[in-house]
Order: C-alpha cells, then structure tokens, then sequence
RNA sequence: GGCCCGUUGGUCAAUCGGUUAAGACGCCUCCCUUUCACGGAGGAAUGAGGGGUUCGAUUCCCCUACGGGCUACCA
C-alpha cells in the first residue's frame, strides 16, 4: 500500500449540542493524526435539513477549540480537503449515486413513504418485527428492478418523487478489518438496501460518507460503535464506486454508558443525575433550553480531554494525569478497549481537581479574576495570586474558588452560627471581646503574632485555645472551611477583623 | 425476533498461558490538622456460569447467561 499522509475526520451532525462521546471521537480522531504527523479536518454532516440547528456547527468548533484542538482548513472545491458541509455538496453525491445505479450496484425506488409503511404493516410477524427493504421483498416493490423498464423511464420523466437504494448483493460475506475489534464478518442478506439518495436529493449518511472520505483522502475513519452494523454498506460502497484501495482503515469506538442503567449516555441522564454531558453550554436556539457544559460548570479544558481519554483508553502505564502533548504521544489505537465504559462524574471531578493542583497560580489567575468579577470583586492580581496558593487545594471544580476567596474581600453574607451555638458560653463571649482590645494594640499583624496572642490569652482565659478556634474561623468565614485561620486573619487586616468578631458576637 | 459487538472489584481498568490478579476513583480506618482540604499509612471489594484445549487457564476455543448497538428517505 502506497504511503499516504495520514488525514482523520470528525463529522459531527450540527443537530444540537456537542455531548461527551461526539468529543471523545474528535479527541481520538485528533491524537491520532497529530501522532502520525497527519492532519485533521472537519466533515459537517448537515444533510437533514429538518434536524438542523443553526449555530451549531460554530457550537461545535467552539468546543474543540476549548479543547485546545484545532481543525486544519484545506481546499475545498478541489476536492483535496475540508472542512466539508454535506449540504455545500448535493450535485456531487447524486452524480456518484447515478453512476451507481448505471453500473448495476444501485436503483431507483418509487415507493412513498406510506407505501413503505404498509408493506412493514403486511410483512411484520412475531419472528421478523421489522422487515426491511432488501433482496427478498425488493422484486414486491416499485422499484427499477421489479419495474419495466418503459415505466421506469414514464415515472422518471414524470419527476416522480423517488430514492436511490444500494442493491446488495445476496448471501455474500462482507469482511471489516476494525483496529480495535480485528476483522468482522457481515452477510449481505442481514442488511438492507440502505437509501443512499433521498427524494430531496440529499445524500444520506452512508453516500456521503464514503464520497466524502474519498474526496477528502481521508486514510482512517475513527467513529462510534453504533455505525459497525452499517459498514458493511460502506465497505460495498467503497468497492463499488471504483476506489477500493483508498480506503480507510476503520475503527470503532466503544460507547459511553450511563453511569447507573444501562444503554448510551444522552442529555437526559446529565439533567437526570445532575452532571453535565456537553463540553460547554449548549442552547437550543430552536426551543430554547439550556444543557449544561464542563466549561462552565468549572471544568479546565485539560482536566476534560484527559477524563476523556482515560475513558476506554489508557496507556498501559497506570498513570493517568496527561496534557494533550503527552496524550498524543502515547496514544495508540490499538490499546482503546472494546466494550463500553460508564461515564464517572466524580472520578471526572477528580481529574480536574489534579489539574487544578497541578496548574501554577499564573495559570489559575485569569479563571479567578473572571469568577471574582462576577462578584463585582476586582482586587490586586498579587494579592488574588496570594490567595490562590492558599485555596487551591481546596478547590476541585474551578467554580470553588470563588466560596473559597470571597470572605478575603468581603464580610461573609451568611454566617453558620449553628456550628458554634451548641458549645458557646458567657466565658467564650467575654474572651472575644477582650481578647479584641488586646488586638487593638498588637504590635505587628501577622499571622505568628495573631497566633500568640490568641493562645496566651486563651490561657489566661483558663480555656482550651482549640475551643476557640472554631468560633474564629466562623466569625472571619462564615463556616467551617478554609485555611489556617490566623492566616485569613493575617491576610484580611485588623480593622476586617475585628468588625467581624463584633459583628458576630452580637448574633450569639 | 434477526444481525453485530462486548463481559476482570460499585466505577475506570493492568495482565497479552504460570502473578499473593497492578493501579486509579469512590468507600472505610488511622496519622497529620482542634475547620475544610492537601498529604501519609492501612482496609474491604474483581475474573458471569458451564464445558473443552493444556502439565497449567482471567488469558485460547465452544455453549449459555447477561449487557450494549443496529434493524428510518437520522446521523
């Protein structure tokens, strides 16, 4: 076989949002091509004109770009490559489809859609629910096979609505060579002759596919599992439109599950179990409802991909934190598993909270400055930088920075007074207050200075410095979270906090 | 119903005929810390079932069971 640069594909359908799966097939698509040197270009599959959503298909490059992946452009008219829209190329697919039918591998078919329905009405039994349109019921139709020839030509000059059906052959083994599975047998008489040309002129999946992939010289087709019963329809396809020897090789991906039932993950089941299943927000223009994304949930782009990854693929290696340069590097096809994996919301948490951990504050920063702004906080990036490094570890979706900071800028809203009312006596009140005027005049303010006074005079006091500790960390947050509290107290001055220990001790 | 694909702990999974069957998430215990985390040390938990092949099967083959996908003028 003729060395051939390696060019992969991703063809998403603009018909909605962009959900986990459709990104793992890009992401793999991508490692792929970019490993071997190749390129990866983009096929919109835009061909059903009654499921199409405007804006999607930016949506969609919108979310691999998040993703830190970039589609290559290419030549279009020229045929060498993408991006490709399906609907910017009708007059191509029929020409292809008409010579098909010229050659033998295909026909015209003139049965309406509601002819159809009754003949799966009258040959539907108990052992054949769904009768399909293939060798054995095609000699019953209207069709030009079963037609003669005078009538078909009538009903073509008539411009009469009709498809174009592949004829598959009868009880003929079609073999795949699939990457991931090894080879698959198909017989042609479980398949149907699938509609290759719709009456509107469009081309279905399985032409434009074939057509496409050929066009855009396209030398591996990486997609999800739910196509391997139709491949042996695109394998015929490839054969007979006279370019077998381009074909690509093939892989199918195993699907992502439902992380409790069973069957394939879908956008119900984020709503349902309360994760997202989009890369970002996604709204329906259409009817105007809003699924949530990883991206606005709090997700870093690297901890999304590498969650990905790690889903049905890994390295071998037990390690599991990636960036994309080493993803690629590591990634071989071969090593994708086979069977489906459920999706895993917290261990996609964990990932993230790695990344988190793994990111410098620099990288942090401008995450930060977006989600204190939102607050309408717009501190010193110095001191957010400061910050930063004492939250972090605190932190697992990006979001958490912002409970975790604001009580550095502003008085907490909400005070969990609960926490402390069960053990609070006269003695702990009157150790705040007075322990105040101490503070009034400590020399310096800083966090070992704040510690010191606060435990000696706990002594004096007569009561355990642990006792208190709480209710101080209460006072200056507002709950039982965050860093060492002589630190915040170092950190927000001593004006902050001393109008905090007031303010609280008249709550109590 | 038919066809195709799959099946190692609750989840993601390593192993490519010989192991005390890794590791990670989650869970539990302890240490650190009188907050929440991070970190550290432990723990419970796995080869769907039945037949072969083999000196030896998680690993190879067959059957069964179970799960999934497809079965549209959708992709």
């Amino acid at each position: 076989m003729a060395t051939r640069n390696v060019r992969v594909r991703f063809a998403p359908s603009p018909t909605g949002g962009l959900h986990l799966g459709g990104v793992r097939t890009a992401l793999f698509n991508y490692l792929f091509a970019k490993k071997h040197g190749g390129s990866f270009v983009l096929r919109i599959e835009d061909t059903d004109q009654s499921r199409f959503v405007p804006g999607a298909e930016q949506y969609i490059i919108d979310c691999l770009n998040w993703c830190g992946i970039y589609p290559d452009e290419g030549p279009h008219a020229e045929g060498a490559y993408g991006p490709y829209r399906q609907s910017e190329r009708k007059a191509n697919y029929r020409k292809y489809a008409e010579q098909l039918v010229e050659k033998g591998f295909a026909y015209y078919a003139f049965d309406t859609p509601e002819e159809l329905e009754k003949m799966r009405e009258e040959f539907k039994s108990d052992t054949n629910p769904s009768p399909q349109y293939n060798s054995k019921l095609r000699m019953q139709l209207k069709n030009s096979l079963s037609l003669d020839k005078a009538t078909v030509d009538q009903l073509l000059a008539n411009n009469t609505p009709h498809v174009i059906r592949i004829k598959m052959p009868n009880n003929t083994e079609v073999k795949l060579n699939d990457l991931i599975r090894g080879e698959v047998t198909f017989n042609t008489d479980q398949v149907d002759d699938k509609v290759l040309l719709k009456a509107d002129g469009m081309p279905t999946y399985h032409l434009a596919v074939v057509v496409d992939d050929y066009e855009m010289q396209i030398t591996h087709a990486f997609r999800g599992e739910e196509w391997l019963p139709s491949s042996p329809v695109h394998v015929l396809l490839w054969e007979y439109l006279g370019w077998k020897e381009s074909m690509p090789a093939w892989a199918h991906l195993p699907l992502i599950l439902k992380p409790d039932g069973q069957g394939k993950l879908s956008k119900r089941d984020g709503d349902r179990l309360g994760f997202p299943v989009f890369a970002m927000d996604w709204k329906d223009p259409k009817t105007g409802e809003l699924t949530k994304g990883f991206k606005e949930m709090g997700f870093m782009p690297e901890a999304f991909i590498n969650m990905l990854a790690l889903l049905g693929w890994n390295d071998g290696s037990g390690e599991e934190v990636f960036d994309l340069a080493t993803l690629t590097n590591r990634f071989e096809i071969e090593r994708i598993h086979k069977g489906g994996a459920k999706f895993d919301f917290e261990k996609a948490k964990w990932f993230n909270q790695e990344w988190i951990k793994k990111s410098n504050n620099k990288k942090l920063l401008p995450y930060v400055v977006a989600l204190l702004s939102s607050a309408n906080v717009s501190p010193a990036e110095n001191e957010v930088l400061e910050i930063i490094s004492l939250v972090k570890e605190r932190c697992q979706l990006l979001n958490d920075f912002l409970p975790q900071m604001l009580y550095f800028f502003q008085d907490p809203a909400n005070i969990d007074t609960e926490a402390i009312r069960a053990k609070w006596d006269e003695k702990k009140s009157s150790f705040f207050a007075t322990w105040s005027v101490l503070l009034e005049v400590l020399p310096e303010w800083n966090s070992i200075e704040i510690e010191n006074s606060f435990k000696s005079h706990a002594a004096a006091a007569g009561i355990k410095p642990g006792e208190l500790q709480l209710p101080f960390r209460v006072m200056l947050v507002g709950g039982k979270f965050g860093p060492p509290v002589f630190e915040i107290a170092a950190k927000i001055g001593k004006a902050t906090t001393m109008r905090r220990i007031s303010h609280v001790l008249k709550m109590l």
